[in-house]
DNA sequence: ATAGGGTTAG
């Protein structure tokens, strides 16, 4: 049989004289040098779209597809490709599917709207264009191409396919990793509405994700829609809940992180290591050791084995409490239980070395690091390099940053911010300036710590319209200005004197959505006693009572220091009870 | 396809 008659039917030329087992052979066997001659008088494509009809094994087909574009470097262009993973899909090759979709995704970038519509265009069966548009979106989420992914998830529902639960699943987890909140609950929504049944796995994603972005009240209502699907919450659920409380929730969170433990227990779900280890580290990071170790003997009371995580966890608790004895005392109990310190204990121990100042031992447990047979990463770098610019051995924390390159462990932008930030404490801001520079040609964009430490070197040189430069920048590059931003050029303008120009800055942070905190208000009150203006600094006192923040020790200070010593009385009675005691 | 620990900015 020839491919001549076969395709007498099909308009065009018939340009091949070769029997469909032979050209079966050739591909199969890869025999390439035997099939380039004949395509020396049938173009590649029309050779490659008689294949398409004459019923050969699909792989056969993508390997001559795959073959033929690299060997005569054409592009065969999308709806090609849709034809290719039209067969593949026919045919069961699932797996060839998805890697065909990684390289569509990864290599070329077209629209997903030309993907769509080319994929669309290569085949008429309507399962499996549902299939492959599912799989569409499993391969944007694996190559993290997000964006795409929530395209082509809309996109779905136009073209009337329903993705799996699978796919949604996926792609809700990736955008909770990617922090985008948003487009998680407009996923979220939409499975709902296009009745694509969660699992319970949804719901946790859905949690998680909720906590993430600190809305816990609404993370807590999840539990009820739960119920109301008819599934009962698990231990994932728990313990995203209890973790979503111990890392967002504000002042008394412990409460009611263990309040949700209770509730755990009424419905007869058993904590597990991660549910200790959770509240263990939320305990310390609230600085109540004492709570952390009554956790840890509750861990033991219920038979569960403290593992290097509770121990990690503890150790720093214990040196960001300032109790490094206590720290190392357990770091040496960890080890005579066997339990060997991974990478994790050694940075949380150099840091505890460092944050005291001790840079030999901090150096020395460096040096093991090795001797285990443990790989020093980005973190234990940056943890030294920052403790050596914050000492002034800003030589040090350069030669440290060579080492890491030498070693193959790429800086980071944190790498950056400890070097940046100790350019700056130095008041060469200039040298910082450059080094921001250095590293985006280095390809590492600088983030919102990078411009918050860069506007307050500028605003330390009493440079701040400078600072607001960068501002400006930061913002024309997508980089979303936060709190310390906008209060750090405040205070900047304020040390100036230039009350006006820091007025401005707030209204600017209020147009961008953020309302004034502590801080804020802090610093204007102090701009404005620098100034003279002490009743404008007791106006904008009660202005911050009277919306509820709560003062802080810097308030307090301002308050007894600026005001006080001024022989202004300060409008707030109640409060000043608090600024004698705190004196 | 879901849960826990380490570095940087007021």
């Amino acid at each position: 049989m020839v491919i001549g008659k076969l395709t007498a039917s099909v308009p065009g030329p018939i340009l091949l004289s070769l029997s469909i087992s032979t050209i079966s052979e050739l591909l199969s066997k890869q025999h390439w040098s035997e099939l380039k001659p004949h395509l020396r008088t049938t173009k590649p494509t029309i050779f490659l779209d008689q294949l398409f009809n004459v019923g050969i094994d699909s792989e056969l087909v993508l390997r001559f597809f795959q073959w033929s574009q690299k060997e005569f470097k054409i592009s065969y262009g999308l709806e090609t490709t849709g034809k290719v993973l039209h067969l593949l899909a026919n045919s069961k090759r699932y797996s060839k599917v998805r890697s065909f979709l990684d390289k569509l995704v990864k290599n070329e970038k077209h629209t997903v709207s030309s993907v769509f519509h080319s994929l669309l265009l290569g085949g008429d069966r309507p399962c499996a264009n549902a299939l492959i548009i599912d799989m569409l979106v499993l391969a944007y989420v694996r190559n993290l191409e997000i964006h795409s992914a929530c395209e082509a998830f809309r996109r779905a529902q136009n073209y009337g396919f329903k993705l799996s639960l699978n796919s949604c699943n996926s792609l809700l987890s990736a955008l909770v990793k990617e922090n985008k909140t948003g487009e998680m609950e407009y996923v979220y929504k939409e499975m709902i509405k296009r009745r694509i049944q969660p699992n319970l796995t949804t719901f946790n994603i859905f949690i998680n994700g909720l906590c993430k972005a600190g809305k816990l009240n609404k993370a807590d209502d999840v539990i009820e829609d739960i119920k109301a699907w008819g599934f009962s919450p698990n231990i994932v659920t728990y313990n995203t809940l209890i973790d979503g409380h111990c890392k967002k929730g504000s002042a008394g969170k412990m409460y009611r992180a263990d309040a949700i433990l209770k509730e755990m227990f009424a419905n007869k779900i058993c904590p597990n290591e991660i549910t200790f280890n959770t509240l263990i580290d939320g305990f310390c990071k609230e600085e109540n050791m004492l709570a952390a170790k009554k956790a840890f003997e509750e861990m033991e009371r219920q038979g569960l084995e403290p593992n290097l995580v509770t121990y990690n966890s503890l150790i720093n608790g214990l040196t960001n409490n300032g109790k490094l004895d206590e720290a190392i005392a357990l770091w040496d109990k960890m080890v005579a239980l066997s339990l060997k310190p991974n990478i994790v204990t050694y940075n949380v121990l150099i840091n505890g070395f460092c944050k005291k100042k001790m840079m030999k031992e901090a150096r020395k447990l460096f040096d093991d690091i090795a001797k285990q047979n443990l790989v020093p990463n980005a973190i234990t770098f940056n943890t030294l390099i920052d403790a050596f610019c914050k000492d002034g051995m800003m030589e040090e924390g350069f030669a440290l940053r060579n080492t890491m390159l030498n070693e193959g462990i790429f800086p980071n932008v944190s790498t950056y911010n400890c070097l940046i930030a100790g350019l700056c404490r130095n008041q060469n801001v200039r040298a910082a300036n450059e080094l921001l520079n250095e590293m985006e040609n280095y390809g590492l964009k600088a983030d919102i710590v990078t411009y918050n430490i860069l506007i307050g070197g500028w605003c330390k040189d009493s440079e701040s319209s400078k600072a607001e430069k960068l501002l400006g920048r930061m913002l024309n590059l997508g980089v979303k200005p936060n709190h310390i931003t906008y209060n750090t050029l405040m205070d900047g303008y304020c040390m100036e004197g230039n009350l006006k120009a820091a007025l401005k800055v707030r209204t600017l942070m209020e147009k961008e959505g953020k309302r004034a905190n502590v801080v804020t208000y802090n610093v204007l009150i102090k701009g404005f006693c620098k100034i003279g203006k002490l009743e404008d600094g007791n106006r904008l006192l009660n202005e911050m009572l009277e919306k509820g923040l709560n003062p802080n020790r810097t308030t307090y200070d301002i308050v007894r220091l600026e005001m006080l010593e001024e022989g202004f009385i300060p409008d707030i009675e109640g409060h000043l009870y608090n600024i004698s005691s705190m004196s």
